[in-house]
This record gives C-alpha cells, sequence and structure tokens, in this order.
DNA sequence: TATTAAATGCAACATTGTTGCATTTAATAT
DNA sequence: ATATTAAATGCAACAATGTTGCATTTAATA
C-alpha cells in the first residue's frame, strides 16, 4: 500500500535498491498473496540468487510475510500492520481457495490472543481453506 | 496411539506392507511430530523415493498429517480424530517452541469453528510459536 | 497356488535453496 | 563533486528436496 518504498525500505535500515524496490512492488502489485514461483517469473530478468537473499531480507525485516500453504511453493504478501525485525504481527487469516487456488490475506476481523495452559504463545497465525468470496 | 498399523492401514483400504507399518511407528513413537530428515535418518535403509510416496499416501489417506512450519521442513503426526481420505480434522494447534524446536500438537483446547463473512470456511488451521510447556 | 493390482527400488530429472567470492553500488563523509 | 566503505549483486558450484518412468516384487484375493 505503501507509495514510497524506497523510504519504507531505509525506515527499515536497509538500502533502497531497484531490485528490492521492484520486488516490492510486484508483490504489492498482486492482490493476494504472490507464490514464489510466480515472483520469479514476473522478474525472470533478476538473478534467483539475489532474488531469494531480497526476499529473506524483506521478511526478516518486517516489510513483507511469508505464508507456507502447501510444500515446496511459499507466498508473500507485504506487511499491513508495523512488523519489525522483532515480531511480525500477523492477526489475520490466511485464507487458501480450494477453487480459484488463491491465497488471501482475510483481515476482516481481529482474531483475539491464544492462550494455552502452560504454554507462552508469542505468535501465532491461523491458515484456512475453502471457497473464496469471488468464488461462492 | 494405535497398537496394530497393519489393521489401520486396511481399515483405510491401503495394502499393509513392512514399509508402512515402520514408518508409522516411528512417526507415532515420537511424541512431537517428527521432521522429515528425521524420519528419513532414522529409516535410512528405507528408499528415498518410496519413503515421499509412503508419507503422501498416509497423508492422503488420514492416517498422519503434516505439519508446515518453516519452510523446506514438512512435519508429520499421527491422526488423533478420525481423519480420512475426504477431510483431515485437525480441531487443535501446531506449536513451535523457539528453545527447543519441537512440534509439538497440542489438543488443550477445542477450537471453535472459524467464521469469514463472505468465505465458506471448510478447514482451518492455527500454528503457534513461543516457548512450550518443559522449556518454561 | 495362481492372479493381479499395488507397492517398491533404482535411475534420471526438476525444482528449491545455500554458500563463496569477485564486482558493483547506495549511503555517508570529506 | 569525490572518496570511502559496508552492503548488495551476479555468477558458479553445490546440496537438499521432490517427481516421474519403468522393471521387479509383493500383499491381498480368488
Ligand atoms: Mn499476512
Ligand atoms: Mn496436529
Ligand atoms: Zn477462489
Ligand atoms: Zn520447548
Amino acid at each position: 500500500m505503501a507509495a514510497d518504498w524506497s523510504n519504507e525500505l531505509r525506515t527499515k535500515n536497509l538500502k533502497a535498491t531497484p531490485n528490492r524496490v521492484v520486488v516490492l512492488e510486484t508483490i504489492a502489485g498482486n492482490n493476494a498473496a504472490m507464490a514464489y514461483s510466480k515472483i520469479q517469473s514476473d522478474l525472470s530478468q533478476l538473478d534467483r540468487v539475489t532474488l531469494y537473499r531480497t526476499l529473506n531480507s524483506l521478511v526478516d525485516n518486517g516489510l513483507i510475510h511469508k505464508v507456507l500453504v502447501e510444500e515446496n511453493e511459499a507466498f508473500y504478501a507485504t506487511c499491513s500492520s508495523n512488523c519489525s525485525s522483532e515480531e511480525h504481527h500477523h492477526q489475520h487469516v490466511h485464507f487458501r481457495c480450494t477453487n480459484c487456488k488463491e491465497v488471501t490475506c482475510v483481515s476482516s476481523q481481529p482474531i483475539n490472543q491464544l492462550e494455552i495452559p502452560g504454554y507462552l504463545v508469542q505468535n501465532f497465525e491461523i491458515q484456512a481453506t475453502g471457497v473464496c468470496n469471488l468464488c461462492l
């Protein structure tokens, strides 16, 4: 959603390189979470290793977050809330539609804190599958 | 929990082969969910491809379930409830301890159904991270 | 014991992810 | 503007993960 990714990057103490900006623009330009393979094919001119390092760096610094929905296909989406290298806060559901296969961040409702007796819960994430609003 | 995996396999219309039984025993013998790499090293005499096919088959037929907690490391645990090839029901939390790195299925509390307006939620899963009861 | 569809082992392949290192570049100071 | 420097990049090489095809073996059934 942020317009100026360069400033956003510098805020997180990351160098605002053209590679990083185009990766952020690509992910943010997708309405759903974006599969790694799609990012790679959309940015085929970008070195594969650099893309991996860029994605890891952006996740580590709270600019994007990673969603694992199925084996060997990671999805990425920009962070909406104020995430940092310290912690990601994603009080929303990652919904995967079994029909259109899209993975969307559903932030319609705030998720209340999860309590597990005897455990210290520091972070949690809900992954749901079913049929999305567009496919119903 | 099941003692006789051979019968369990036949119930699901799967041939009760020694390979499948030993894979089930291995996973069930681990108190936490078991990383793929650990299963493989524990059963090093078993062909790698056969192990992949066995795990997929057991997941597909509701004997074990797969937990994705971090990239490129799938974890497996036996199904406690009555899962089938039709659907897996896991109304429990998959908890990953940041200290001991164990992944456990926490079924202390029944999870109420997840409601998302405009969406048909068919299944959902909660993944939490923090410090487990043993490490606190 | 015979039959047969499923399971297995092996080879070959494809994808995903990592590491080392020389070169380039963004940010900062001069 | 220019110099400095730590970070980022591109490339090669490697390691791990996962898939497919096919000949052989085997569990289940007749
Ligand atoms: Mn998210
Ligand atoms: Mn579980
Ligand atoms: Zn859909
Ligand atoms: Zn622990």
